[in-house]
DNA sequence: ATGGTTGGGGGCCAA
């Protein structure tokens, strides 16, 4: 918006629960925000029918797209040239989870969507926690060995200190809080050294949110949300974070996700 | 303790 804020590079992570149901939601924060790369999750599309031409006519000309059919699938779209895109398969599956890019400075951008772990946080009785835990364990080790400096953002949907929900002792048992998830975000920071870039700007006393589900009426006034999407970045990247916000007015634009953009800012000279 | 909403797809499942 202003010429001094187009001196950094805008990246975001929004999970948009369909890229096609969210086209004109995604127009209008295009617009208002200016974002430099978009990194979407949940885009529920298979990749050959990505609406490439028009995110191309809104000057997003460089897309790194792993989509599927009914489910998950990332993209990342970018106004700046992508390199050495690449997808990989986590734990022996074919979902489309993950999508990697290289920015033209050199920094590698991975884009997440974490399986969300189905109801029962129980890895006996319900296969889909158990996926859960794995692929995280997955990441971790994955993460030991990337290189600096790269950028991991998406939807973890994990919330991992007690201020990204909304009440920490009601959501110990809840999928998305508890111990054998957070447990395992920790190891993912430490795994890389990761900076959380949300928590670089936001006291960890303070609660910060990005989710807020589509259940409740008057989300704002409840308030009952948990951050489940996160930007890290490398240690030597750290000094280059200017700006971060969840935009939580696009939550309430008209057919919303249920996950608002988190935006950072970065210094390009410094990074 | 329960139910509440949304999207994709083609009839309930995943979130």
């Amino acid at each position: 918006m202003t010429k001094l804020s187009s001196r950094h590079l805008r990246i975001v992570t929004w999970n948009v629960n369909s890229v096609r149901a969210r086209l004109e939601l995604i127009d209008r924060f295009i617009a208002e925000k200016q974002p430099d790369v978009l990194c979407l999750q949940e885009i529920k599309v298979q990749t050959d029918m990505f609406p490439r031409k028009w995110f191309e006519e809104r000057g997003f000309s460089h897309h790194a797209v792993h989509g599927q059919r009914n489910h998950h699938g990332v993209a990342t779209l970018s106004r700046l040239p992508l390199a050495d895109i690449d997808s990989q398969n986590w734990c022996d599956k074919d979902d489309a989870r993950h999508i990697a890019s290289r920015l033209a400075n050199g920094i590698m951008l991975h884009n997440f969507y974490v399986p969300a772990g189905g109801d029962e946080p129980d890895r006996e009785i319900n296969p889909r926690f158990a996926h859960k835990l794995d692929f995280l364990d997955e990441m971790i080790s994955w993460s030991g060995k990337v290189k600096e400096p790269s950028i991991l953002v998406g939807d973890l949907n994990v919330a991992p200190l007690e201020t990204d929900v909304w009440s920490h002792k009601q959501l110990l048992k809840v999928v998305s809080h508890t111990p054998p998830e957070t447990e395992r975000m920790e190891q993912l920071m430490a795994s890389h050294d990761w900076v959380d870039a949300m928590r670089h700007f936001v006291p960890r006393e303070e609660p910060l949110y990005s989710w807020w589900s589509y259940r409740a009426k008057n989300w704002r006034t409840s308030n009952r949300g948990r951050r489940l999407d996160h930007v890290l970045v490398s240690p030597t990247l750290k000094d280059s974070l200017a700006a971060m916000s969840v935009f939580d007015e696009a939550r309430d634009w008209e057919r919303p996700s249920d996950h608002a953009p988190v935006i950072v800012d970065l210094d390009p000279t410094r990074t």
